[in-house]
DNA sequence: AATGAATGAGACTTCATTCAT
DNA sequence: TATGAATGAAGTCTCATTCAT
């Protein structure tokens, strides 16, 4: 009986941060508004305030959900295609990237850009990206180790450099993706083995 | 006369950016009000709005003005340097980078991730970004063709491909820098040199 | 069973009221939410609404409430007392409303300003005011009567006239209590003695 | 020119508070929304936000404006009556609110419980009523003391309490009036004078 | 009878923009 | 030409009350 409530207070919030999503996406976070979510979810005005404390909170969770798809997406990368080169790690995410933008319902990942500068003046959604993206970057710092410990990848240089560069590519693609639009995993992960010669 | 007045209202329309920019990287975009604006601009509505129509239009002139500044620093780069292995072209740039973030004033590349987020559904800000980074990867991709013409990077790749990650990798530095916090010029292109091997 | 389920009724009311009164000495009438009167209760929303068509009516109770006790008063001191002088029927009351001001769980005399508040604009209130200021004057009214028999008053002015200023005398000392914090039934019975002469 | 802008300005929320009082006196406090002070004033919603901060201040304003009349009425009464023996003093006072009270545009008075209701919780309209009645009361004081160095009132008495009985009976007179309504200043003086015996 | 999630009207407040002076 | 007071649409959020379960 308590667990009812509680699988009903996680679906409505979920049913809540969708329709969120769907506006954000649409419009951005800021030009979207309370109405604007509340018609979206189909819910009252009362409602979403019973679940959300304001449109701050909201907006978080929708940051939130934003940051975590990709770094949740590792887990199964590292799990499937053991032992993974850098390269080839680098090249999964960004596969899993593409898959997610092109997902029906709108491209998330344009939410991700809002979350970043969200992130900029906002203390909580700072937090936030710093929490996903550590883990994020904690993945492709975990690969490097085991590259370096294969010797594929020179031990003597500080694998936290390297992963932050295998993770930088990360939001450089997806902002270029975004505002360019003409890079894909293929290309992107072409060009940096050319570099790597 | 017609000088002096041309003179006068570039000045003028700098003052209002600068200040505005200032708010911005306080506050954020949104959170800047056009009375912040005209507060710190020293001037009044009446004359704030003669230089500006609207402030979608102050918000476009500063990030074209944040885009801007990386994108310009290359022709120093480029000109002084020459000729430039990508990976230097690279370090030049994240140096640039750093240079003009620890300028006092305040931090001018927390406005980058909202020139983004803002380029997600504002048409004029998405022109500019395009325009900005269209530029920025143009040098690397001149940089990238000589390395190829030297034979430091493989000639049968396309270049384009090449450009796309070194451009990537810029944004990448500078989000990482701005939300984790602990990458430099250094650590970065280090981390990269060692997955050229 | 009529009468079990009246008593469970009454009691029901009462435990509404009074958690209603808690509520409102801490934030006041308006700043009383029925969230709160509820929460307080300790039942549910639809229970408060099953005892009481509204929250107009719950404040009307606290106001009743609130009014009531001085008056109820009165009844222990005439029946005690007598005969009793004006002067001693006023100390005998401020002596009980600093009795019930002091009781544990907070000092309900602060209600008595916010039902006068309230009777300026409800015609509920007003009626309630007007009904328990009535009886209370009323009493005053007999002490007063019963001194001009005795030939303690002088008798050939209109005793209406004394006991409006003896019952005026009670809001003045229990508002200037509640403000300014520096009577005392002493104090202002010593003050009107020597008025007396 | 800035005493153009002073005057204005004073004028300007001169306006706002009277045309909110009238609202307060219609339907009370907290039954006035800022949309009817808005409409009353003529102004438009950005113009009453730039005179006052929020409803709490206009509220404040109010209150100040309603606990000021009576008190400053006694500069008068003390500059023109002197000396003044104690009743004599009330009854000049208790005409003064009767005259205000029956001013065209609306009982003022009626403000008053709602200023003492406000005062129970609210910290600034606290301290202004203390400030105003501690004013009041200061005048009574001065009175008394005066009486006593006549050696009209008994001068062994604290004066102290001979001024929170004059005192008290100034709301005790406002509220009779406006709850039972059927007391004047001749038969509360008339009153009070026979129990002086 | 009891519950408490849901409702939705309406409250307060902000802020981009205009225009009389 | 410059000013800054004024505008008012629109935004966020609250809360008395209801009703399906």
């Amino acid at each position: 009986m308590p667990k009812v409530t509680r699988e009903h207070r996680t679906a409505r919030r979920d049913q809540i941060v969708s329709a969120a999503q769907r506006c954000v996406n649409e419009r951005g976070f800021h030009k979207t508004t309370m109405a604007d979510v509340i018609r979206e979810s189909g819910l009252s005005a009362g409602a979403v305030y019973s679940y959300f404390k304001s449109k701050e909170e909201i907006v978080s969770a929708i940051a939130d959900q934003a940051l975590s798809t990709i770094a949740e997406s590792f887990e199964g990368i590292l799990a499937t295609e053991q032992p993974l080169t850098p390269l080839a790690a680098l090249r999964a995410t960004l596969e899993h990237v593409v898959r997610i933008a092109e997902q029906p319902g709108g491209d998330i990942t344009r939410v991700a850009p809002q979350a970043w500068a969200e992130a900029m003046h906002n203390e909580s959604s700072l937090s936030i990206a710093q929490d996903k993206y550590g883990l994020l970057r904690g993945h492709f710092l975990a690969v490097t180790r085991r590259a370096q410990a294969d010797g594929t990848v020179d031990p003597d240089i500080d694998p936290e450099y390297i992963a932050q560069v295998l993770f930088g590519l990360v939001p450089g693609f997806v902002l270029q993706r975004l505002i360019l639009g003409d890079v894909t995993p293929e290309s992107f992960t072409t060009g940096l083995a050319a570099l790597l010669k």
